[in-house]
DNA sequence: GCCAAGCTTATTGTATACATTTGCCCGGGG
DNA sequence: CCCCGGGCAAATGTATACAATAAGCTTGGC
C-alpha cells in the first residue's frame, strides 16, 4: 500500500493497540491526521480498513470510535475462526502436494528451534506460526475463505496471547502442528479439521486464562 | 450512506451487474466518476466497497477490475455461505425466544403467499426470504458471523437464482423455511444446522443447474 | 425550572488540484 | 532482429478547500 496510507493505518492502530487511545475514544479524522502527519484522505482510508479489521466501529451518525473487546467478542471471534480454519484444514489436506507438505515441515522445525531458545524466541513462533496457516490457507484454494480468514487472522489480539505462554505451551502448540502434518501426509480432510478445530479452540482457552474479565484491549497496559 | 458515495456505489454495481461493464474490463475511477455524476472521491469509496464483496478485484498497481464469477467461485461463495448460515442456525435455535418465531412464522407465511401468487411472485418470494434469514442472522448473536456473511449474502448471484426457479422450486424453499421453524421452536441447534446447510446446498445446485458452464456474470445476456 | 427551538460549532462528505507511480511506447544500440 | 533504457501518458495517491450534516449549547418561552 502507499506510503501515507499505511503510515496512518500503521500508525492509528499502533495507537489503538498500545492503549495510547483507549477503547470507546473518538477517533477525529483531522486529529489523527495531524497525528499521523498525513492529510485526511489517507486517514480515511485506514479508518475504513481497521473498521472492516473490527478495531474501529462506527456509530449511525458515521462517527469513528475504538471499538471495545469484550471476552465475549473475542471468543465470538475465535469461535469463528476455528470453523473456518477447520475448514481450511479439511481442503487443503485434500490438495496439499508434496512441495507444499515440505514446506510446512520446514516451518514446524523453524518454530521448534524457536520455541527451544533460552529464552523462547516467542517473535520467531509467532513468525512461523503466521507462515504455516497461510500455506494451509493457500492450500485451501478458497479465495473467499481467505478473505474472509483474513480479518479475523489479523485480530492482534489472536496473535499476542501467545507471549503469555510459557514454553510448554508453545511446545504443545508446536505439537500439534506436528499432528496436522500427519493428517495432511495422509490427506484425511476430517481428521485436519479435526485437529485445527481442537488446535484454536485451545488457544482460546489460554488467551480467556491469562486474560479472565480483563477487557481485550487493556491487556497492554496490565503486562 | 451519503448521497455521492450512494450513488456511486449503486451506479457502478448496476453497470457491473447489468453487464454493461462486461467481466474484466478496467474500472478508471475517473470515467465511473463522469458517468455516475460524482466525483473520483466517492467512486474510490465505493470502488472499495465493491472490492470487499468481491464483485471487483484489484491487479498489484492498485488498478480496479470487474471481476469474473466462474462456477468455482460461485461454488465457493456457495459452501462458505451453507457453513456460516449453519452455524447461524445453529447458534439462533440455541437463543431464539417467541417474538422472534413469531416473526418468522409470519414472514414464511407471506413467502407462501407470494409463491402461490400466479404468476408467483418472485420479488416478494425474494424479500420474504432476505427478511427470514436476516432474523436468523441477527438471533444468532454474533457480529463477526454478521460481518462475515454480508460479504456473501450481499452476492447478486446468490439471490438471482431464484428467478430461474419455477413454482415448484419456490414452494421446496418455503418449505424447508417451515423445518427449519420445527427445528427453531423445538431449540434443536445440530437439527437447524443441518437443515440450513442442505437448503443452502440445495439452492446452489439449482443455480449450477441453470446456469451450467456459462460463466456467472454474463447470466442478464442469457436471458 | 424545564423544555424546546434555533444557532453555533465540530466533524464528516465532496470536489478538485497536484504529486507520484506504473505501464507503455519509441528509439537507439548491440 | 531483439533487447534495453528513457521518457511520456494515464491512472491512482495525496492534500486542501469547501459543503453539508449532526451534535451540543444557549436562549427564549411556557
Amino acid at each position: 500500500m502507499s506510503r501515507a496510507t499505511d503510515r496512518a493505518y500503521s500508525g492509528i492502530r499502533g495507537m489503538i493497540l498500545s492503549g495510547e487511545l483507549p477503547a470507546g475514544s473518538q477517533l477525529g479524522e483531522e486529529l489523527l491526521a495531524e497525528r499521523c502527519g498525513v492529510s485526511r484522505t489517507p486517514v480515511r482510508d485506514a479508518l475504513r480498513r481497521l473498521e472492516s479489521e473490527l478495531l474501529v466501529k462506527r456509530n449511525e451518525a458515521q462517527r469513528s470510535f475504538v471499538a471495545d473487546w469484550s471476552l465475549t467478542d473475542v471468543a465470538d471471534a475465535f469461535e469463528l475462526r476455528a470453523m473456518l480454519e477447520g475448514h481450511a484444514a479439511r481442503r487443503a489436506a485434500e490438495r496439499i502436494d508434496e512441495a507444499a507438505l515440505q514446506q510446512l515441515r520446514a516451518l514446524n522445525q523453524a518454530i521448534l528451534t524457536a520455541v527451544q531458545g533460552d529464552p523462547p524466541d516467542v517473535t520467531g513462533f509467532l513468525e512461523g506460526n503466521r507462515k504455516f496457516h497461510a500455506i494451509i490457507l493457500k492450500t485451501a484454494q478458497s479465495p473467499r475463505l481467505a478473505a474472509l480468514l483474513g480479518s479475523l487472522i489479523e485480530q492482534p489480539v489472536v496473535w499476542r496471547t501467545a507471549h503469555h505462554y510459557g514454553r510448554d505451551a508453545l511446545h504443545r502448540s508446536q505439537t500439534e502442528h506436528d499432528e496436522l502434518l500427519a493428517a495432511f501426509a495422509r490427506r484425511d480432510g476430517a481428521w485436519a479439521e479435526a485437529l485445527m478445530v481442537a488446535h484454536i479452540r485451545r488457544a482460546f482457552h489460554a488467551y480467556a486464562d491469562a486474560h479472565q474479565g480483563l477487557p481485550a484491549i487493556d491487556r497492554t497496559r496490565k503486562s
